[in-house]
DNA sequence: ACCCTGTTTTGACGTCTGTCAAGGTAGAGA
DNA sequence: TCTCTACCTTGACAGACGTCAAAACAGGGT
């Protein structure tokens, strides 16, 4: 029963598929979700991202100086994660501004959750 | 309320952090999950996990005829997501049993949980 | 119009990655 | 022991990636 309500928040959730513990993905899905995860994959973006998402938006000027890197460096993670579809960025006036796009991040969720184990639960 | 029961799960299956929209992760911790998500962030070894993770366990010979690729193609993505410590490999005679390591899955899924959002329950 | 600051783009560099062919190892069976 | 099958390792190569310096672009202020 607690079962079958898991299921139903999950999928509500779930724009494109299944958890990976309930069905294969196909190819084709595979190919779309791949970059998402390839784009965490880099230990700079994935800070970039938990700062970004730990905040409603964050400027480039807060998240620069957080690096030992150039700010030519930064700039190319944050399009990567861009184009992989994780944040949005917005101008406003001398500033740019990044948040992270919900959607995306509930499908990369989803995708990870554990349907049920059976271990899970000591009670 | 529910608020507070949602992050009581998430913290139950997280060895490592709390999710990625909670807090920014610190470098080192960075260091050592960026390695799991790049291991999803290929479409052969994304198709390869779900394809592990749907059922109990899965013999190299089952997962190699499934895609366009050579043996040692298909046994270096393996060892990718071996290393990552997504998966487990066992020898059980002639052939070659992988299967998930559920603590690394529900690490990563934790990570992108999202807490509570202000649009997320309509009711 | 000009400069100053913040951000992105371009070009170049060395390194890492995905792939295969060829060769190596492990176990089963004759 | 020999051979066959299943799987992994090695070596090589083209293409992708992370990084920076230099140049370009965008706004604000003078």
């Amino acid at each position: 029963m607690s079962k079958q309500t898991m299921l139903v928040v999950d999928l509500q959730a779930v724009a494109c598929c299944p958890p990976l513990a309930v069905r294969p993905l196909e190819a084709e899905q595979a190919a779309v979700v791949a970059p998402m995860f390839k784009a965490l994959g880099d230990p700079v973006r994935l800070r970039l991202m938990s700062m970004i998402a730990s905040v409603p938006e964050m400027c480039v000027c807060d998240l620069t100086p957080a690096f030992d890197l150039s700010g030519p460096t930064i700039s190319h993670h944050l399009k990567v994660l861009r184009e992989a579809g994780l944040v949005d960025s917005e101008r406003r006036g001398t500033w740019v501004w990044y948040r992270v796009r919900p959607e995306a991040f509930r499908q990369l969720g989803a995708l990870l959750d554990l349907p049920v184990t059976t271990a899970a639960v000591d009670g």
